[in-house]
DNA sequence: TTGATATCGTTAGGTTCCGAACGATAGGAT
DNA sequence: ATCCTATCGTTCGGAACCTAACGATATCAA
């Protein structure tokens, strides 16, 4: 059986709402379901996944990038998280504080720091994403390949044009 | 000059990192572009536009429900926000220090909450609404309108995969 | 070498955010 | 009438999150 891709009711409320005021209802419709899938899947993720591990999402995701990149600078660690350069310092501490992170002094520049994944984040990420990926799996389960593709190949043009 | 619709260096990246696990890399690359996509519009919409109402992502988006459904009780609300109900009582409080929005006590059951948009939310609402789709027109600009229907398409159905 | 400027991470202050626990109300049952 | 039990919104404690300001370090010019 094929999966409701009607359109909600939410949305249809929505559009009688705004239908006077020369909207542009697909670039309406685009977004505002990303920030509702994101939402879901953020929520769900947390959790029944992510809270057996004490783990926040914006923690998986630091450790995540720790795992793929391995030792970053702060900055860039932030940058590539999505999240400002304060919260990061506070992410760093719990993860730290679960043993999954560390950081030290950059070696040349006493401005920097050094932060990467311990081998308790290593291997936690190892059991994780696994996991996390059977989520990303099941929400995507009624969509194509083809779909999933164009999906993505979507986004990626929507980032470059609000990072540009 | 089409956009650049690539894969990233972090995804190839985290590709490289997970090819071994047995990942679907399909449904990786839509979720976390997703996650991406979100992030990047929120953090520039609150920025550029929301901060001007001092108004946060969510206090926009729980005004922006009462201004298209009218008066809703606090459980509704939260749910409809994407927000938990805790969440909720904080970001109504915000929003009636602004005389965005008001509430009163249910007439026939004593538990119940009644939030509403004051005058003064609407037409903020009407002020903000538009230029808050001139940001959704933006960075959908190198979508097709068939590539904008596409994606709000798949994203339904991807909503309805992770609510059912 | 001293001074101006830039960069980096942290701190400060305040809002948002969650789950869990709590009071209050409601709606049965007996 | 008095229990149960369910449901509602709030409060509580702690983490995440932002901007702005701050200290420390680096860089470069004079």
């Amino acid at each position: 059986m094929p999966a409701d891709a009607s359109v909600t009711r939410a949305e249809l409320e929505a559009r009688k709402r705004v239908e006077a005021l020369g909207i542009d209802v697909d670039a309406y419709a685009a977004v505002s379901n990303i920030f509702r899938v994101a939402n879901a899947v953020r929520n769900y993720t947390e959790r029944n996944l992510l809270s057996e591990f004490n783990l926040s999402f914006s923690g998986f995701t630091v450790l995540w990038v720790l795992w793929v990149w391995g030792p970053k600078e702060s900055y860039a660690l932030a940058e590539e998280s999505g999240i400002s350069k304060s919260t990061l310092t506070g992410v760093v501490k719990t993860l730290e504080r679960l043993g999954l992170a560390a950081r030290k002094p950059h070696a040349a520049d006493g401005r920097r720091v050094l932060v990467w994944a311990t081998r308790k984040g290593t291997s936690t990420m190892r059991r994780i994403f696994p996991r996390f990926n059977e989520v990303e799996a099941l929400v995507t389960r009624d969509l194509s390949a083809e779909e999933k593709e164009s999906l993505a190949r979507s986004l990626r043009i929507m980032l470059h044009s609000v990072e540009g």
